[in-house]
DNA sequence: AATGCATTTTTGTGATCACAAATTTTAGGC
DNA sequence: GCCTAAAATTTGTGATCACAAAAATGCATT
């Protein structure tokens, strides 16, 4: 499965924990960062629960922990939603990542050794491939691999979860604005660039060149707000529109072969 | 209740959550910060749910808040522990807090109004009263106002959210070392210069000694460590040591009156 | 047709139960 | 005494139930 490699997970418990909790959370997860939820749907757990087989205890679990990490939110009252983005949002969240991110990055290029510096050439010659093909699905999770593989040599796994909780703020619209993404993304110059200045052994560099990727592709997605300052994509979505009076909506159902019960 | 006040949320609807997974929350992260937990303590649900007078549901999800926001760590199996420091995870985290709590720094330069700047001013004189006295514990609980005060001027919700994060995980360590801590803190001085930066507007001094004061702090916490690389507070702790056979450990108990149950 | 109100349904919350896995205790053998 | 195996206990997990608050629905009135 594909998640798992894009996954680099910061503690190590959480490779063997096989509870239906993390399975929950896991495909919450995925649906979440491949955009099968329209941002502001609503969620219960009990339609959770049901799409995915289990009952509420591992749902609510799981789904507190995606509150907690604000990859959905709680409204006052009661009920879970996918937050909606704002420019404001964006922004900040940019402002964030070059931080975090670009010392990850500065890290890395301290400590990397050669075999992980193949590793990450290895992923840059596979996403130009995969952008040859078209394949823009495969494309966007190629690219989160590469910079959480880049991250994760840093050797830092504090670092590396703060950042893995911001990507999940970010990640639906990354992939349903992901067409426009990759126009304004840097490009293989860029990860060409990355990989050199570890292999020269430069902090600077390497921070300089995530710094710039990042703050450019979220200058970007905030550059495509509307007049409110909100950001709609352009795909199902239809986000404040009134559920059409039946069950729920079969569209963006939780595909339950990411947990194989039932 | 103090921590009312020192606690800026992030979020609006965590105001007015009044569940009982909520307040067990608090609770937890108050003894925490306040240091009630000996580093490498095990903790069970059970014993939270009885010390608190609640049933294991909503200590549950608490708990596993905690362990998402990396204050509280599951061991592969199971069982939840109060994470050991070690000098490596120290210097870590002061990295990404320098990082972070820089940048919240400059933005809240950057858009002090002429109240905030009072109100922080207000902050820094009670701790100089404070510490007059001699209190400690409320002198950190200052410090840790002062600090959230300015990063809440910033107004970037997220950024806050994830500073908080990070406190709570330094936050047992910092209380137990706090005698320490004081002599190596910036003082008066420093906080004096950061109200004086947001006065005349300037984002790179207030970015510089937050900086510094983060940096300094947290590097003096990463010196006390041993050989091994581990940082053991001299107080009540024990960390590694056999629980003497007997029931839970009293000395450690959660005091309910944060809950006002039963 | 739009609005206000009562009724019904949905939904989150907390408690309890059953169970299996892990931990601790106890017994036994060298 | 020290180590090993079996028994007893503890403990996390998931399911289910009861309940109150919130949301949705139906219906009457203007």
């Amino acid at each position: 499965m594909v998640n798992i490699t894009m996954r680099t997970v910061a503690a190590a418990d959480e490779l063997t924990d096989t509870s239906l909790r993390k399975q929950v959370y896991d495909s919450l997860r995925v649906a979440l960062t491949s955009g099968r939820f329209a941002p502001g749907q609503k969620l219960t757990f009990r339609f959770v629960a049901k799409a995915l087989g289990v009952s509420l205890t591992p749902v609510r679990e799981a789904v507190r922990r995606l509150v907690a990490e604000g990859a959905f939110e709680m409204q006052p009252n009661r009920s879970v939603r996918i937050p909606l983005m704002t420019k404001a949002k964006v922004l900040e969240l940019r402002d964030i990542r070059v931080a975090v991110e670009g010392l990850a990055a500065g890290k890395a290029a301290e400590a990397a050794t050669r075999a992980q510096i193949a590793n990450l050439r290895r992923i840059a010659r596979e996403i130009v491939a995969v952008r040859k093909r078209g394949d823009s699905v495969a494309d966007r999770e190629k690219i989160s691999e590469f910079h959480f593989a880049l991250y994760a040599i840093a050797g830092q796994p504090t670092l590396l979860r703060v950042i893995e909780g911001l990507w999940l703020q970010t990640g639906p619209y990354m992939n349903l604005l992901f067409p426009d993404y990759i126009a304004s993304a840097g490009g293989p110059a860029r990860r060409l660039r990355i990989v050199q200045a570890l292999q020269v052994r430069d902090p600077v560099a390497a921070r300089r060149e995530i710094e710039n990727d990042v703050h450019g592709t979220l200058s970007y997605v905030a550059s495509l707000a509307d007049e409110a300052g909100n950001i709609v994509p352009a795909l199902p979505s239809a986000a404040g529109s009134r559920r059409s009076k039946g069950k729920a909506n079969a569209a963006l159902e939780l595909r339950s072969k990411h947990l194989d019960l039932n």
